[in-house]
DNA sequence: TGTACATCAGTGAACGCGCGTTCACTGATGTAC
DNA sequence: TGTACATCAGTGAACGCGCGTTCACTGATGTAC
């Protein structure tokens, strides 16, 4: 690797940077080659030798976030390999969270409003999208495997028109859950991902105001449903009422 | 009312549905006083009689969103009177839903990414975003008080420290309901809302294809672990499996 | 180790476009007597 | 019913700004002999 590879990396590295300060400061949509020259002391078309386009910069964007929130949540599956499963998925969960709280413009560039005129290439999305999940796929399996998660009566069957879309879905990306461990598997992922989006565009925190406190509450009461226990965490710092 | 004035509002709602064509188009991020005005064969600042600038009207967009959601919503329960607190609130998580579908950009525009350089006044914008929701209040109280809504075992207990901010909230709002009852409002909220943000930015078809029915199941399982169940719906074309 | 050439990074000017907003103005619609 | 005046709707030019992108170019960094 030469000088000049090396100062490139650092040149699209610094690039990337200075585009996500741009989206903190003034949203997704809001990202332009230009005023990222601007910043860098540098003229506009010098960052051409660096993306062919601005939907270029934006599609870079858009997979490293996937990959960043996928190698966060395996991280966390890691350095949990010896805990229980509930513990586990706990930890997931909540690595979700932590995640789009950290890189909030991220997670709105990942699942918030598309950038007006921007399309993403599918073929590059999709298979990313993926990836965040497969450490709660895993451990999901491994609960209900080993006998520790049970499902919920609530969830034992599942409708008809759902039961086909789920069954190309495992054919695709090479799982085979029942489809109703499935089915608990995306209700949860729905679940977090409703608090993460109320939180960070700031509807949640107006009523429960700490809105982590509640995460952890919801996630801890969802277990609970799956039989799943978490004891000694941070998140029993809980009181009874009436 | 004079003949002007009829022609003024008029325009003004004139003006409004192209700004949503507009936003339909190419996103929430893109309104745009002078575009608005080419498509009406009008110079620009002639909408400047209108709203004194681009903010303004993004304001009054807000404003119709809300209280247009707020309406279907109430639209909803009062159709549903006489029907038990069960079917009334599948009705209405239903509507929340069915009016993101038919309304999918006024969603973004009320829940999604905010609108770069622009800032909401919160003195309207606030009280205006609780009223949606009133309805599913007052049913989950009445099907609390009338004893068919039972609180399952898992959310008996609420941390500490979201008691307190739930207790300001429901002074501001003039409710009282016990606070884990609020908690299960707010988890209901959660699980609806996370359904129809993967849904609109169609992250949850790629999986389940159907949405719609993957979210009548949702709120099917969760009513039934509240203890009230619905028949007779449309949402029972459910088959077991193994 | 030095020289000749190819590759790459970055510049500055230019194109065409759109934006929000202000301003002085023309004409039409309403109102008061 | 007609006239005089005030109010309002809309125009066109202008300001200053920013955008993405193309193009011909200068200089520096690498490579091959």
């Amino acid at each position: 690797m030469t000088r000049r590879e090396r100062w490139r990396d650092q040149t699209i590295a610094e690039i990337k940077a200075i585009a996500h300060q741009q989206m903190t400061a003034s949203g997704t949509a809001s990202i332009s080659l230009n005023a990222i020259a601007r910043t860098m002391k540098m003229s506009g078309p010098a960052l051409y030798r660096y993306f062919a386009s601005r939907d270029d910069l934006v599609t870079a964007l858009i997979v490293d976030a996937f990959k960043d929130l996928a190698d966060a949540m395996q991280a966390v599956e890691s350095t949990m390999a010896t805990q229980s499963s509930a513990q586990k998925i706990t930890a997931l969960c909540l690595a979700y969270r932590e995640w789009a709280v950290v890189h909030p413009v991220d997670f709105q560039l990942i699942y918030g409003n598309p950038i007006p005129g921007y399309v993403a290439p599918a073929e590059v999305t999709v298979p990313l999208a993926r990836r965040p999940f497969d450490g709660l796929v895993r451990c999901f399996w491994e609960a209900y495997q080993s006998g520790e998660l049970s499902i919920p009566p609530e969830y034992t069957s599942v409708p008809a028109s759902i039961l086909t879309h789920l069954a190309t879905w495992q054919l695709e990306t090479g799982h085979d859950l029942p489809d109703t461990l499935l089915c608990l598997l995306l209700s949860t992922w729905v679940r977090i991902h409703g608090m993460v989006m109320l939180e960070l565009f700031d509807h949640l925190g107006r009523v429960v105001g700490e809105s982590a406190a509640f995460y952890r509450y919801e996630i801890n009461a969802l277990l609970q449903r799956l039989g799943l226990t978490v004891q000694d965490t941070e998140s029993t710092d809980t009181s009874t009422t009436a």
